[in-house]
DNA sequence: GCCAACGTTGGC
DNA sequence: GCCAACGTTGGC
């Protein structure tokens, strides 16, 4: 694992970002610990940013993995995270050489589109497009038989835009990348 | 564009 | 510390 370069701090959702505007009183302290120490097994995560262009007081949130793979050096800093628990995960549990999905949402076919390392950098592109709906699919069987993406945060904190994604669902992502999509 | 689900704020 | 009002996310 070669690069590098620390980025982390800055967080990210890309776009957003407000210079730095919002404030941060919120949970800090203990809260925080609980959560580093309930993830401190993890090592995968999912990136949520926007692949299509949508204007939040003057700036574009677009920010897509071809965005990615252009930047220089195909890093970028994740900055433009508001989210407590998504800042916090950042800041505590995520580590450099860490690997991630880079997941287009808010866009006509969310799904994930590629893999990144977390600081963050671009990997490479997925085989194919994982789209939300064959996810979705497989969460909805698994819940039933007890598979692997049962308790997928897509799908059961939505609205986390870092989340941690178990060696379990990192693998069986990996594994269905081969497969013709199962259901769309 | 709609709106359900969820997160944040702030008065009490 | 509760909770109603409000704001945001993001799939559809």
């Amino acid at each position: 694992m070669a690069t590098i370069t620390v980025a982390k701090v800055g967080s990210k959702r890309k776009a957003a970002s407000s210079g730095g505007s919002k404030t941060l009183k919120n949970s800090l302290g203990k809260k925080s610990s609980v959560t580093a120490n309930k993830n401190s097994h993890i090592t995968r995560w999912l990136l949520k940013s926007e692949p299509d262009s949508r204007f939040e007081n003057g700036v574009d949130m677009k920010f897509s993995f071809d965005d990615l793979k252009s930047s220089p050096d195909q890093i970028t800093q994740w900055d433009g995270v508001r989210n407590f628990q998504a800042r916090n995960l950042m800041r505590d549990c995520m580590k450099v050489g860490h690997l991630g999905f880079f997941y287009h949402s808010n866009c006509k076919n969310p799904g994930i589109a590629g893999i990144v390392k977390v600081d963050v950098k671009y990997v490479r592109d997925l085989k194919r497009f994982i789209s939300l709906s064959e996810l979705k699919s497989y969460h909805e069987k698994h819940k039933t038989n007890d598979g692997p993406l049962k308790n997928m945060r897509l799908f059961t904190n939505r609205r986390l835009s870092v989340q941690p994604v178990t060696d379990e669902e990192y693998e069986f992502i990996l594994s269905i990348e081969d497969q013709e999509p199962k259901k769309k």
